[in-house]
DNA sequence: GAATTATATGGAACCGGTTCCAAGCAATGA
DNA sequence: TCATTGCTTGGAACCGGTTCCATATAATTC
């Protein structure tokens, strides 16, 4: 493997200093044409490139890379979000750091380490809260932080109205004759401080109290994300003395399973029960899913722009933080309730 | 902003040279240990973290990064292979680089840039083919690259057996009875050279005539991946004078644009027309799709092995480019064919 | 034509680490 | 007691860029 070349070569054979090669580099107009002319020949002969890392060092600079941090990234809700993040950082010149966590300790070891370890020029943190603690590292190293999915006094977020959800959800159901409705939800006390599923429930039970329908504690049931965990929920529901006949399920993933569960126990979707989702995932409007639909991509796209008003040195700004709509989507899982 | 205190603080502040604060910091043994309390004080006390900036360029050192640079890696075969290559990599110290490609400008500026900007000290392809020259290049500026879903000659691979995942399922529809197949796949011929439409075709193909099948070409449909393109697709194929009792799709979300067309035209899966997929993501479960299992997670996890192989420095071997068995799932959308 | 100003250029110093060499010091051996 | 060895340690040099200051040359002004 050849050795690279460094700046000093083509300094030497373009027959000029360092300082001259780095200005035909960096575009710095006091050049004259014919230097810039010698020193380009050079950098091609040599097939020259400078080096990001020594670049950075000497002048302070920039990485241009922005980092992801998201739990399960490989859920459908983060996925889309990704794609409109990675759809604006397309366009521009940045790269993309994605950090994982899956953990509750990955999450705090990266709220450490990943500003001061200086890989990434911004921070994009989905769905997980820093504490104030975190928070207050992050400017004290200068590192530029938009929330989306959650948020913080004294961060700009971008966030998805989960209150308005719940409410257009149930709003739904009852409008079509349900009274007796159940929510199956994540679990509302996790370790990464997950707030959307406790949001929806608050949404859910306004609008219930709205309705003039009670809320019943054993309506609502949590457990872990996934379709499994939701298929189960949902057989408990049913084996209730007066099972409800409507189902709001946190996500769509979640309605997936428990539409499994109805449909396995002989009965039919909505005919007997009605199921509503969340998110707007792909598979939603294939197996005709009503659901509420997450603007998840274009949050996604609203958060690289604030970290770029950030990031703006010109011209920098405190990005507002600000919540989109969701939107209901009515398709072939919602009905009339079952004459009773 | 406070400004970040450096090695030469902490080596002041504790009455040292930098050298042993160095020392200290990369557990070199030659420290007593009475040193390495009054260092570790000191950098406790300013809450000193080293720049991996500087630290790389002194030590022509590691990035612990790695990146991976796909196609459209939303879609859910993609997330799959991330998923297992994610698994490995939070095992490690490694971080993860993304490079997303939509275009083929991007992959080719890409495939220049990534080796020689040593931001990430390998590189996992995924299913893009690098051309010799940019073989290469990476050669040239010793960067470590694995393939995966792809392969090149001079380049360590993890493939999934196409070829044979054609055969699996061509098989099953002519054990149950099928003579008009049809092949619905992406572009054989795109810009990005994907090979496996192709790969899977040829799998078709030879089962074919294995079973003394003539291959029609009026039965391989292609066009862009999507759900709504192959419901066209579909739509097409039904509309022939003998239309097929199969369809053989090149993804499942291709498979799900095929049910659904079907199912539009007021006709039944698999009474009337039997649909088997490929990939066996998530929702293939949930909707009962036959399909052929692609182990993606275990790919990504493999891949990843494979480059650790390549950047272990005490010990560095040329991994071995392998492929990966797939494995026919049956469901619910095969069956014999209506009786003629 | 001398003085002033503008333009182009070379190269030292620097960014914040690591590494290596030289040196101090204690312990060991003869 | 003195030479030798081994263990610690300090700090200069270096990694490959950028920046800034000093200088040389050309252009402008009077």
């Amino acid at each position: 493997m050849s050795r690279t070349y460094t700046i000093r070569d083509v300094a030497k054979r373009a027959g000029v200093g360092v300082g001259t090669v780095s200005r035909v580099l960096n575009d710095h107009p006091s050049v004259s044409e014919e230097t810039r002319q010698k020193v380009l020949a050079a950098i091609e002969e040599l097939d020259f490139h400078p080096s990001p890392v020594a670049r950075q060092l000497s002048a302070g600079g920039k990485t241009l890379a922005i980092g992801i941090i998201a739990p399960f990234f490989t859920r459908p809700a983060f996925v889309g979000r990704l794609e409109g993040i990675e759809a604006v950082l397309a366009q521009s010149e940045y790269d993309l750091v994605l950090y994982n966590v899956e953990t509750p300790e990955q999450q705090a070891s990266l709220f450490r380490k990943v500003p001061y370890e200086r890989r990434v020029d911004g921070l994009i943190i989905i769905s997980l809260t820093p504490s104030n603690e975190d928070v207050k590292r992050f400017e004290r190293y200068g590192m530029p932080v938009v929330l989306l999915d959650t948020s913080h006094p004294d961060l700009p977020s971008i966030t998805i109205d989960d209150v308005d959800g719940g409410k257009q959800a149930t709003r739904h159901l009852v409008e079509l004759g349900h009274r007796r409705i159940a929510y199956i939800s994540d679990p509302l006390d996790n370790p990464f401080g997950f707030r959307s599923s406790a949001l929806r429930l608050e949404g859910y039970r306004e609008m219930l109290a709205e309705c003039g329908i009670e809320f019943r504690p054993d309506y609502h049931r949590q457990g872990e994300h996934g379709r499994h965990v939701a298929h189960h929920l949902t057989q408990e529901l049913m084996a209730l003395p007066d099972p409800p006949t409507a189902i709001f399920a946190a996500s769509d993933t979640q309605a997936l399973g428990a539409i499994e569960a109805i449909r396995q126990m002989g009965l039919r979707v909505p005919e007997d029960i009605s199921v509503i989702g969340y998110d707007d995932i792909e598979v939603a409007a294939y197996v005709g899913l009503t659901t509420i639909r997450q603007p998840m991509y274009q949050s996604g796209v609203e958060s690289v722009k604030a970290l770029f008003q950030l990031l703006d040195e010109e011209n920098p700004s405190l990005p507002a933080s600000y919540t989109l709509p969701v939107q209901l989507i009515e398709r072939e899982t919602t009905g009339p309730p079952a004459a009773a």
